[in-house]
RNA sequence: GGAGAGAUGGCAGAGUGGUUGAAUGCACCGGUCUUGAAAACCGGCGUGCCUUUACGGGUACCCAGGGUUCGAAUCCCUGUCUCUCCGCCA
């Protein structure tokens, strides 16, 4: 959500900005339309002035007994234009609100120009792929060699991309998640969570799934949304508030269940379940001091790398360019991990600062004790990490020659001790 | 699912059609007093938008959206949420 404020005074910021997005707008339809709303609303409140002048001396003329025929004779003509005045007012505001909606945050000065992904910046690598003595497979042929990856069975029940996990390995991933949980309470700081996984619009448009990506999202014949990520009911938890600033930052963290319909990436990814309809994951959000968004990014990335450092598994961690970068966020770093089966980095997570961009959605603010001043909080969010995919790579960085998977030592406590999972098991 | 009650400022709580953005108390902020503090007293104390160089002025908001009326926190309708009782239920 832009302030048109900000671009009624920055037109070309805001051209170039949004150029820089490839975002069909100009500040100059945007104006025009502010322009003629406010004009109209000016209007609207010198007859809404008059009524209440009128009314008063209504009220008081009968009060005395007096004649009023000849005020409520020119409140008769006031009415139709008040309304008149209204409803242009109401319908311009619905125009301009919806344009300011549906175009992309302004990027981050540090964010490197780029068409697509082929131009995301490597920030920094970290661990080194293991050399294997045999040709390493990919997790679903592990998994279904082990019996404990049923696809087959999934699609009996709902279709494609959905995955049932069994015994060993249905462990490891809720270790996994506990295992994240854990880290980032203990250790980074964040509240533990539990969130609804289904909500109201309200909630979808104020962390930018709406109005423009519905398509993306499954919504319930009543209609709520389930969510994409918990991102949307994190966040939301502060729409409409006023924070005092003391109190930040907020550091809320969540497993929950991610639903997406993943419309329009048909035919990619395909086998396994690094693409699924529904999968768990451990989100981290911070609402904090505007001044305090470039630090946290860095902060809330480094929670992220940690449990993958944690885990011994090899990552990078990725600069998205212009082009790249999401609907909501400002700046995003992406951090993939490595999978030895496909011999290649997969993104894992994604940390976004999103600026004030979701907060003026949501109205969510902060004050200074003492200042009269509210400003927009910063929100930023990042996965901590995607578990499934998490899996994923454990499962194709751990295994063995003969198909068993070894158990990460940071996971150890979370399997009770079981140190590695195989098919006799 | 059935029956009922309710939603007012940070909190508590008045207000059932006329100058009410809203009494009162508490909390909070500033001041007087005090060696200091407390008490007491005085003053202040919501959010947004429009307008203005500024001081200021205007307007809206008493859950949300419609309606009635010259005029709505107050009356009517719809929705949302909360609470109580019954039924059902993990």
């Amino acid at each position: 959500m832009h302030d048109i404020k900000w671009i009624r005074e920055n037109p070309e910021a805001f051209d170039a900005a949004m150029s820089m997005r490839n975002a069909d707008i100009t500040a100059a339809r945007l104006i025009d339309i502010d322009a003629e709303r406010r004009r109209l609303m000016t209007e609207h409140q010198e007859l809404l002035a008059r009524r209440k002048t009128i009314s008063g001396d209504i009220g008081k003329a009968k009060k005395n007994g007096e004649n009023a025929d000849d005020l409520m004779a020119e409140m008769g003509g006031l009415k139709d234009r008040i309304k008149a005045a209204e409803d242009g007012q109401a319908a311009l505001n619905e125009q301009l609100d919806l344009l300011l909606m549906s175009f992309p945050n302004i990027l981050d000065a540090s964010v490197p120009k780029g068409a697509d992904e082929d131009e995301n910046v490597e920030m920094r690598r970290w661990g080194t792929p293991a050399e294997f003595a045999f040709s390493p497979a990919e997790h679903f042929d592990l998994g279904e060699k082990l019996g404990m990856m049923d696809f087959a069975t999934a699609a009996k029940l709902s279709g494609s991309r959905f995955v049932i996990l069994r015994g060993q390995l249905a462990r490891l991933e809720r270790a996994l998640a506990q295992f994240m949980i854990d880290l980032h309470v203990n250790e980074h700081g964040y509240e533990e969570t539990t969130t609804p996984m289904l909500v109201k619009d309200d909630a979808m448009f104020g962390t930018g799934q709406l109005p423009k990506f519905a398509e993306d999202s499954f919504k319930t014949t009543n209609d709520m949304w389930l969510i994409p990520t918990s991102e949307v009911t994190l966040t939301n938890q502060v729409a409409g508030d006023i924070i005092d600033v003391a109190s930040l930052p907020l550091r809320y963290t969540a497993l929950t269940q991610c639903f997406r319909s993943e419309a329009g990436s048909a035919g990619r990814d395909t086998r396994g379940m690094i693409r699924q309809h529904q999968f768990s994951k451990v989100e981290m959000v911070s609402i904090v001091d505007p001044d305090q968004s470039d630090a946290e990014l860095e902060r809330k990335t480094k929670c992220a790398e940690e449990v993958l450092e944690r885990l011994g598994l090899p990552y990078r961690t990725i600069l998205l360019c212009s082009g790249d970068t999401g609907f909501s966020a400002m700046k995003t770093y992406d951090i993939e991990v490595w999978l030895p089966g496909q011999g290649r980095y997969r993104e894992i997570s994604s940390c976004s600062n999103t600026g004030e961009f979701q907060a003026r959605r949501m109205n969510a603010r902060c004050r200074a004790q003492g200042d009269k001043k509210t400003r927009f909080v910063h929100t930023l969010n990042g996965s901590g990490l995607a578990v499934g995919r998490c899996l994923i790579a454990v499962m194709e960085n751990y295994q063995q020659a003969d198909g068993s998977i070894k158990v990460p030592e940071a996971l150890l406590p979370y399997m009770g001790g079981l140190a590695e999972i195989s098919a006799t098991k």
